[in-house]
RNA sequence: CGGGAUGUAGCGCAGCUUGGUAGCGUACUUCGCUUGGGACGAAGGGGUCGCAGGUUCAAAUCCUGUCAUCCCGACCA
């Protein structure tokens, strides 16, 4: 490709409207081009990075034994009633009506067309296990798209569903996949976390994310992991023991008894009021979960993971109550108590979930409902609830302990970049999609499911790969593997050498761009820099020794070389690097 | 949903306080000169100033409404 009929435009300043590393990268050196929040073209050089991501998955998966198809992108609503998700997934499905008046949606994730396809087809224990996947473009109307391609409302997914006899079918094709996405990432240049995460929306038991380790605000996820040993975790998910701290309150009360505790609003407040420390409070935190409110107890020196407490409900919308519907809460109980105050004692209209931690503490200090008073002393028995349930619904921190070894726990954000997910029967079931065996009983398909973020990996890449002068692509993915500059276009030998050099190269299957503009050398220095081709050639000064220059983006080395010699060692590390 | 900010040429911005029909940088076109890290000079093309009302002889500028975009937050009691 000649750079002057290259269809990109490099910007001389990043574009005003993006925050993290790869928005800034791939919307200054031409790659995006933002149509609406969320919503991104591709631009050539882009297009070239995600079909070479695609490629390296389709290898893989072809190579773990999936097959590759491809459903529709709009899906008529009787599929989502029938798994039940028409009405749960909520606002981030993207609806819309044809000219009968009927619901569809454009797709967010395909279970529900999956399991239809293969209900239809796949009627016999011969016929599996059976792993189907796809590359198409997904739509999630997102509460707050942002971080470029990191959060789109559109963005290129690879999705794959697997459909097994029982479930030890289900845990070998569960680990197969874990085993071709270490490879795709590894091919891709990113190095991965795989923890254990959350299932969320999509639901099942079992599931992990594949996590691009960065130290940037694009990685928005929280990753706790150990040195010592495998464990690592999403937020979401993480466990972890809790160092030794006083939850006994018996050397502070010797009786349980209520106390004024004046303008004491804040746990900070009242531990320093009552001198003793936050341990020995059991915070009451009101929550609405699915329009409806939920109080959560958890030690006071702790916070709530919501995502944890959701689940402990069955929820699939969680956020902390307003001061408005916290008064309601209390009218409706008979109390008037302000936020500070707040307890679960008496609370009979609603559901209370206290973190496994509480079951520990004894003779502690909780609201009771009234302002200005706590209880102190005070026993989870004495408080009469009804209503209770205990759950892991704590937020892991650093400073606490590995659940598997008992070494302190580290975290780090990340970049979710795949996920494995081990559905079970949760869409086969009600959606009826069933295998008959070899008796000639029928049974649900057990069925895992994995994706891959196309777009968001190539957005993680950048985050991974940088400098303060541009991207710096791994040779798998890049857009082209090599520039070769020519100084000076008017100087007829070297555009000779370079142009020899382009059509050696390119004869060898090597995508080289030759950077053929009437431009001064810093120009095109800055765009090669920019737009991130992992090896440069320039061809200039040196030349009247009979040498060019090579350059490599990554490490910064470069060499003189004579135009054989690089053309030579061109070929033989970019095919060593793909 | 709540709060804040911003909408002026492809991109980045000024002008608005104090109304007089739009400007800078970059990008683009042409010419000259230059050619190893975003040169220089000259001449050009490109904008219903987000949209709709209103005030006024006159509105990018003042007023009202509306739409859009970005950021933060979504209450840890």
């Amino acid at each position: 490709m000649k750079m002057s009929k290259l269809f990109v435009q490099t910007l001389r300043e990043f574009p005003s409207d993006a925050e993290v590393i790869s928005h800034k990268m791939l919307g200054r050196a031409g790659f995006i081009k933002k149509l609406a929040p969320g919503i991104y073209t591709f631009m050539p050089l882009m297009w070239k990075v995600l079909k070479k991501i695609e490629n390296i998955v389709r290898e893989e998966m072809d190579r773990a034994g999936a097959q590759e198809l491809l459903m529709p992108f709009v899906q008529p609503k009787e599929l989502w009633e029938e798994s039940g998700r028409w009405e749960v997934y909520g606002k981030e499905l993207m609806r819309l009506k044809d000219r009968h008046d009927r619901d569809m949606c454009l797709g967010p994730t395909h279970e529900e067309i999956i399991t239809s396809v293969a209900r239809d087809s796949l009627k016999s224990y011969k016929q599996l296990p059976v792993n189907l996947y796809q590359i198409q473009s997904k739509f999630r109307d997102e509460i707050r798209p942002r971080y470029g391609l990191l959060r789109g409302r559109e963005f290129i997914m690879k999705d794959a569903y697997s459909f097994d006899l029982d479930e030890e079918g289900l845990d070998k094709e569960y680990q197969n996949m874990a085993q071709a996405y270490k490879r795709i990432f590894e091919r891709c240049g990113l190095e991965t976390k795989m923890v254990q995460s959350d299932s969320g929306a999509i639901g099942g038991s079992v599931s992990h994310e594949f996590m691009v380790i960065t130290d940037t605000d694009a990685g928005e996820n929280d990753v706790f992991y150990c040195n010592s040993c495998d464990y690592s975790a999403n937020s979401n998910h993480a466990v972890s023991n809790l160092p030794d701290a006083v939850i006994d309150g018996k050397n502070y009360f010797a009786e349980t008894k209520v106390l004024d505790t004046p303008n004491t609003h804040s746990i900070e407040e009242l531990s320093e009021f009552l001198k003793i420390p936050s341990t020995l409070i059991l915070k009451s935190l009101v929550y609405i979960i699915d329009k409806k409110p939920v109080i959560a107890l958890i030690r006071a020196d702790k916070a709530v993971e919501e995502t944890k407490l959701m689940n402990a409900i069955g929820g699939i919308d969680i956020r902390i109550a307003s001061s408005a519907e916290i008064a309601e809460l209390m009218a409706e109980h008979g109390f008037d108590a302000i936020p500070g105050f707040i307890g679960p004692k008496g609370m009979k209209n609603v559901p209370i979930i206290a973190d496994e931690t509480v079951k520990d503490m004894k003779n502690f200090v909780v609201g009771i409902n009234e302002t200005d008073k706590h209880l102190v002393g005070a026993n989870l028995s004495d408080l009469d609830i009804e209503n209770l349930k205990y759950a892991d619904i704590r937020l892991v921190e650093q400073g606490e302990f590995c659940p598997q070894c008992g070494k302190p726990l580290f975290v780090t954000k990340g970049i979710e970049v795949g996920n494995i997910f081990k559905l079970g029967t949760k869409y086969s079931k009600p959606m009826n999609a069933v295998y008959t065996d070899i008796e000639g009983k029928t049974h649900p398909y057990v069925m895992g499911c994995y994706g891959i973020g196309i777009s968001r990996t190539a957005a993680a890449a950048v985050e991974a790969h940088y400098d303060e002068y541009g991207i710096k692509w791994s040779v798998a993915i890049a857009p082209y593997h090599v520039v070769i500059v020519p100084v000076n276009i008017n100087d007829n030998e070297q555009m000779q050498i370079a142009e020899n050099m382009y059509q050696e190269l390119q004869k060898a299957g090597i995508e080289v761009v030759l950077d053929d503009r009437d431009e001064r050398a810093g120009v095109k220095f800055k765009d090669a820099d920019l737009i991130g081709f992992p090896y440069r050639v320039t061809v200039g000064k040196t030349i009247s020794e009979g040498l060019v220059e090579f350059k490599v983006r990554q490490t910064g080395e470069q060499e003189k070389l004579s135009p054989e010699k690089a053309v030579e060692k061109l070929i033989e590390n970019i095919k060593k690097n793909l």
